[in-house]
DNA sequence: AAGTACATGTAAGCAGTTACATGATTGG
DNA sequence: CCAATCATGTAACTGCTTACATGTACTT
């Protein structure tokens, strides 16, 4: 249900097409929230349908045509209202943990891959995120760029302070992460007996 | 994917209701993989229909039944071959760090409210698990008990050790969160101004 | 001429949510 | 007798996944 507020957040710094959308989720936005482009353009139809947003064909080339999309009023405030709403949360499902809770029906050898599958997981998600926070910090994200030039002056040290924010808390989830199944990892040792 | 090895993870320390297991995921393995009751019977329907458990009907009172489930050798060895399969990861959907990464279109005041929801969620969540903790610390969870009643006494430790290590994960998850809202607080106050 | 990027979807299916529905048994 | 708990679901809907489908335009 996030999914239209992070493409509103992406329309709102200016027109885009859904090939756009689908890019930045690629690389922005979709470091936090994960959408494929089978689920963007139909949401992109249903916002149009909703008035969010309005879509305008242009032509490309001789045949080639591409929808460039814009926010409307109504879509500025239902970003804002969304802003403004009480956060929902999903209901606990972690399937690392719910498995972690039951190793000792794993051999040693599967706790340690299971361990270490969950830490590649998580350096890969935190190579990201350090990625992410290192283009904030160069003023370097070609999305955060757009939102800063349509942003005053004033809001630019806010604007770019919660990107910061946000994706801090996400390094910070993924060092937890891996910290705990290295301690994990040691754990194994402990009971079963080192390798080797 | 995870839910039927949850129950099997439940159902494998002996014959359980429909009902029980339902009560189980309310106090126990509910604290890492919720579940509603309107998933639980269906699935187990069709856990039975694939061979997984099978259920008995008993009677119960007059006219009542109930369905005791046990599970079969088949149950038994998918619950292996879950533990020993490489785990799956969703694809990052954070509905808290998308919205914090766009505070700056929030007044000052729906971002601390915003914060101060996240940190009451966490906190919540935090006490359950902790309180999980304590019941595994005095070997005191109903659950647990009949696990250990059915396990062999130099696997004692290593059962208890890892459920302690999931929900240590869980605890430090929670703090995590927790930590990381607080620092928002601080950081709009910072930015924004203090109030009052 | 071929490959990459641009551009936009449909269709089937599964997991989970929310709301509703019903009746039996047990304990006070 | 009444309330709590035992007991088991169905139905409609939403969000997301996976796989498939198709064609244009630009660059080398």
């Amino acid at each position: 249900m996030s999914l239209r507020y992070a493409l509103l957040a992406l329309v709102r710094v200016g027109p885009q097409s859904g090939y756009d959308l689908q890019k930045q989720f690629a690389v922005s936005v979709g470091h936090v929230w994960h959408a494929p482009d089978s689920q963007i353009y139909p949401e992109l139809r249903k916002m149009e349908a909703e008035g969010l947003i309005r879509g305008e064909e242009q032509t490309r080339g001789e045949r080639g045509t591409r929808r460039m999309y814009h926010v409307t009023p109504a879509g500025h405030r239902a970003f804002l209202e969304w802003i403004a709403s009480p956060p929902e949360y999903q209901r606990v499902r972690d399937p690392a943990h719910l498995r972690a809770a039951y190793l000792e029906a794993a051999t040693p050898d599967q706790a340690r891959a299971f361990l270490r599958a969950h830490i590649a997981q998580w350096e890969g998600e935190l190579e990201q995120w350090e990625g992410e926070l290192r283009r904030i910090d160069a003023v370097d994200n070609p999305m955060l760029l757009r939102r800063l030039a349509v942003t005053a002056d004033e809001d630019r040290e806010r604007t770019i302070a919660y990107k910061r924010f946000a994706y801090e808390g996400l390094v910070e989830r993924a060092r937890g992460e891996i910290a705990w199944a290295r301690r994990g990892l040691a754990l194994v040792d402990r009971l079963e007996g080192t390798p080797g």
